[in-house]
DNA sequence: GTTGTGCATTGATGTAGATCAAGAAATGAA
DNA sequence: TTCATTTCTTGATCTACATCAATGCACAAC
């Protein structure tokens, strides 16, 4: 378990990578994402100070995700085999949670559902990232983002 | 931890229930589903021999899940708090992981690459539950899954 | 200052998949 | 068996969102 510094835009894991660490974010911004067949990014998750964040594949296997850092930031890494002797049940079962409202909403929700959703839940990640990172969290484009909110300010 | 027999079609859980209950299925077929606003059904899993199911929402909260039989099935019943309890982390993680490449797909993959990692990945449940079902887990209706299985028929 | 470079917005058009409606085929019950 | 119910398919139309393209803005580098 060690800490290290890491730059705005410094990539700790790329796709296809054999990586067996696991990041806890003590200050700062990361996020991992994948990049499809036709090179579009959809981000999976953004890890803000005391989240952590890995590839959720098994540990001797390519990742499927890259991670990068939005913000400058101080982490500390431990090794998968680590962090799985010490992790808490509970707050896996929090996660599974926070992944399983994901799936329903993607298949239930209209756009504009999950992104109010989305500024409900994580409002401080709003103000930290481009809105086209916010489209790709919510599985859409920027110009769709852009009309969401177009429409939400005109409810008011 | 009890076992209890359930005939196809009864419902184990209603969403809104506070229910603290964790369903391993010894034979049989189980399934969690959410209904949306519009009355429509999402099938969030399918439970086969030996899997575990069970709505990941807090144990004092109110579930967002029903879960119901397919099939006549054999049940062991446990609490959530002895599950935690029990729950191996590996397992969890495993758990996670398919969650994640859930996720990603229902981003970035169209609906008839969708279906064909469904078959690839699950060919036993494709022969044990109607197609709309299978549509309804992938995130498109029964009409959309139709075109789409027509169209890998004559890929051939 | 000027000249990028990335981001957000807006408009025009395209498309995957939804919805609606009608038949056909399979399944189950009496 | 027959009748009813559910499931699957097919066609016509509709819509949410994608794609493509242009413009305006902010902010950083020089």
């Amino acid at each position: 378990m060690r800490e290290i510094k890491v730059k705005k835009g410094q990539i700790l894991q790329h796709k296809g990578d054999i990586n067996t660490r696991v990041y806890k974010v003590k200050s700062g911004l990361l996020r991992s994402y994948s990049i499809d067949d036709k090179g579009k990014e959809h981000i999976y998750m953004f890890a803000p100070e005391n989240w952590i964040i890995a590839d959720n594949c098994e540990t001797s296997t390519p990742c499927n995700l890259f991670i990068d850092a939005l913000e400058d930031s101080v982490l500390l890494i431990s090794e998968k085999e680590e962090e799985i002797r010490n992790a808490k049940v509970k707050s896996l079962v929090n996660r599974l949670a926070a992944l399983q409202d994901r799936i329903l909403g993607l298949m239930s929700s209209p756009s504009i559902e999950r992104y109010k959703k989305f500024l409900e839940t994580y409002p401080a990640i709003t103000q930290r990232v481009p809105q086209r990172m916010i489209a790709s969290y919510l599985g859409i484009t920027p110009e769709a983002l852009s009309r969401v909110r177009k429409e939400i300010s005109l409810e008011k």
